[in-house]
DNA sequence: TTGCTCCTCACGTCACGTGAGGTGGC
DNA sequence: TTGCTCCTCACGTCACGTGAGGTGGC
């Protein structure tokens, strides 16, 4: 029995208990995720020992899923196992959410090469001047979902149901769709005059030239109503600039599928030319 | 009504309805996946039309679900639609059974977190030539799973049960652990000696000297058990050159979770120094 | 005329892989 | 001594993002 714990291995050794290639032990070595035990002054020789041979399976496994170097480096890092175990399941939430969502775009693809083209009953209208509650931040596309969440939710409790004045609502600036990150709005019409608290903001919604489309389905799908609408007002050349406007109008209990949701989108149009489309 | 089908857009109005950035969209360009319908030879620049939204939606969720751009260009360019959704599909199985991979990976990466580090009983044995009948081939870590299903299974109708002297298994060379690809052999144990079909080929398994773990568990924790015996054999000194070897000796049907197996993982070792494990 | 949009390079990013050309260790 | 392992650059890959510096269109 002359086994010595930190028995030294060679980087190609090591390799081959890790499934880690040389190649990528040494990026590991150079941007400091996992240094060799030790390094030949006169040769470079890399030699790892035994003991580091459980760490470097975490790292294969936290970069398997596509956790970025920084973070591996976080939690390998962490002296503290609560800390290092937060950095960990914050990803792993990450993960498991992506999982879902990655889930639903495939079957959504699926439907989108089968479904015909989407036909849109496209509607002109005028909404006048709205006092409002809102919240407003930078957001990107990946988050948008999360976001929109948390957002209606807080103004909901802030404006109280009595003193709401119609369905929530957004508005997205133009760099949202160009960037896939731009300033988002989420608003609660309402009369209110007190003072919100949090990230609530009094907004006086303005006047706006619409053309207003509804989309009946999942949210995933938006982009399909969004190319319709975009197709008509381009077609007519009817658009201006301005963010454009959703509102929230529920899910479709009568539908089979429980995701079915029910969003209006209204696109900044010249009052001029509302002859190209019908009216409200 | 004035619309015009195929209205003509600036790259920054299709950007807006394609949710694409403008660079994307050049990028697009360049490499030849998305070209504007038109290109202002004076100005350089690019025009698209309504009609070819869908398409670039259809790119965009292709992109978002990480196709690559050569494989989403054979989809934009397929004339016939049978073709173009056999691609699809293609991938969208690819996507799925990667969906699950990592649900699995997660799942386990929890476990690997809170259970404790795998002490395995290693034991020492000789294993005598024995003929068998093979498949090898040039695999990837990504693919190992699903090449083996296919090679046992066919290996398994080969030899028949009755002809069958012993529990299949694989041969791993290194490259396979340190490059994540290399050659793999799996093999069934048979005294057959008339000729085999197919893919498969008569093989004389060499006699070795083998460093011998029991691995019970998920065939995604086989890392584990590998880095154990890896470690005990490093320790000990006693490592030499030549390929894995597995057998694969069944399911664990006790065992609450259903995908229990029970693999033999065998390491090659010098049997001058066997005195550093038990006896088998 | 202003300023917003669009243009073309050139270079950066991320996590390595792939040689080229050379040295060290058993 | 041979040849296998290891070394250090330097450059390539993939799909863009990010300026820099400049022109065009309403």
């Amino acid at each position: 029995m002359d086994g010595r714990p930190g028995a030294r291995l060679t980087i190609g050794q090591f390799s081959r208990m890790t499934y880690l290639s040389a190649t990528t032990l040494r990026h590991y070595h150079a941007v400091g995720l996992l240094e060799p035990a030790e390094v030949d002054a006169a040769t470079g020789y890399r030699y790892y020992t035994t003991d580091q041979i459980a760490d470097a399976h975490v790292v294969r496994r936290l970069r398997d899923l596509d956790m970025p170097i920084e973070e591996v480096r976080a939690v390998v890092r962490a002296g503290d196992p609560a800390a290092r175990d937060a950095v960990i399941a914050a990803h792993l939430g990450a993960m498991e959410r992506r999982l879902r969502t990655t889930a639903a775009a495939v079957a959504s693809l699926r439907e989108l090469l089968t479904a015909p083209v989407d036909v849109l009953d496209l509607q002109y209208r005028r909404d006048a001047q709205t006092p409002t509650w809102a919240i407003g931040a930078d957001v990107g596309h990946d988050e948008i979902r999360e976001w929109a969440r948390g957002a209606l939710w807080e103004l909901a409790r802030a404006v109280g149901a009595r003193q709401r004045n119609g369905p929530a609502g957004a508005l997205y600036e133009p760099a949202f769709f160009e960037e896939g990150r731009g300033r988002v709005v989420a608003f609660v019409p309402t009369a209110r005059d007190d003072a919100p608290s949090g990230r609530v903001r009094p907004l006086e919604l303005p006047a706006a030239d619409l053309a207003v489309g509804i989309h009946r389905g999942r949210l995933g799908d938006l982009d399909r109503s969004y190319g319709a609408i975009g197709r008509v007002v381009a077609e007519q050349g009817i658009g201006v600039d301005g963010p454009i406007r959703e509102r929230f109008l529920g899910r479709d209990r009568t539908a089979a599928d429980p995701d079915v949701h029910v969003v209006e989108v209204a696109w900044p149009v010249d009052p001029q030319f509302r002859v190209g489309i019908s009216q409200a």
